[in-house]
DNA sequence: GTGGTCTAGACCACG
DNA sequence: GTGGTCTAGACCACC
């Protein structure tokens, strides 16, 4: 499903969130699919359950997936959460727009190190 | 020296804050300068002495002005504090373009959504 | 049937969303009523079918309507989906109340934020 | 510090989050204070750093502390984070009263469920 | 079986 | 020394 990379220096559970992330948004994981359990995913990846563990309760947190006790991890119906996630993205741009106005960065201050930011950003 | 909005819905303190920010940052206010004593700038503004007492606070903390005791607040030599605050920008920059990414932005959505905010702020 | 307000600044889905549900929670449209088909839907309200199709999905994963294929949409029997989603109100009302207490208001201050709150809501 | 109540059947975690929490909106802790380091604190308490180190990230999230690698855990200036937090409540009580209007309870069934909370929640 | 919490002990990077 | 991550193994509650 996923594939851990060892070279990244992120956090394995980092690496989790942001993959899993990934293939909800994409789509290819549909609203209510279980997901892995926590222990066999943790030994499909060889990796340590707390990790897994770690990973499903943050994208919990993000509204991503959601939790049945005795039961398992699911995705969430991702409409929503997609655009809650988009509004939240706006939202926090606006604040540091402002606060880059108010710090006396310039427009084009700002837009370098925008682009700065974004050639930074691996594969996007 | 400055103005209160009352239209504004946000905290006095805060539009306090924000505009003497302003005024350090952008070198109308040089370093070492006085500021007015937290009596007389309440008077002259009309609100709280605490009010004011909160802003200054809040912004020797910020680091933006030191206090001498019995004496009053001055403004920082600011340089520093302004690079600092220009690294904190980018910082977050950074997390929001890496976060765009996660949820399936593309650039374009992406740098629409700054244009966007920054048409919206004010005198830029 | 329902009325797209076009100065809100929601997307149209989400209004549409709200409508039906409404209309179902309060018994207007009975169990097993069969709702518009997307197609005429869509030109009645004059948007496109796609938004209609969304709300439905939407609608039936909520539990609201169900549908059949070949037929069309039908309005679930509702007793148990509202019983439903007033626990899940209840249950993100103790969250949010044991925050409140958490973050140092008083009993006081979260009634006063409440009644705002009701003040706010149109037609209730 | 703090007192571990091991009769309360929430996870030891919370209540060190809610503890810290306390002292930190009421001015106890003030700002910049640093916190017992996470081992430290771990063995004062006679448990695992783990449920420190989980908890002081928690709190990091939420933004009532800072941490400093290499350094320590210290109290974020407060002012601003319980302003944050107390709109937070009142944003999420706007869109549960605007839901609770949806599904159709009346206003005196809403007021009803909230007093209720109200008195589940201890000490308050 | 499942998720969730906790302990014990280890390693790393940073200062 | 500090925080942060990870592993190993355990126990509980729920289904």
């Amino acid at each position: 499903m996923i594939v851990i990379d060892y070279k990244d220096k992120r956090p394995i559970y980092e690496q989790v969130i942001e993959k899993i992330t990934n293939l909800i948004v994409r789509g290819i994981l549909e609203p209510d699919t279980k997901l892995p359990s926590v222990r066999n995913f943790a030994i499909e990846l060889s990796i340590n359950p707390n990790t897994i563990q770690r990973a499903y309760t943050e994208l919990e947190r993000q509204g991503f997936i959601y939790s049945v006790k005795g039961k398992g991890n699911y995705v969430s119906s991702n409409i929503e959460v997609v655009n809650l996630k988009k509004a939240e993205v706006k939202d926090e741009l606006k604040k540091i727009v402002e606060k880059a106005k108010d710090i006396g960065l310039t427009k084009e201050e700002f837009l370098d190190d925008i682009n700065q930011c974004i050639e930074e950003v691996s594969l996007w």
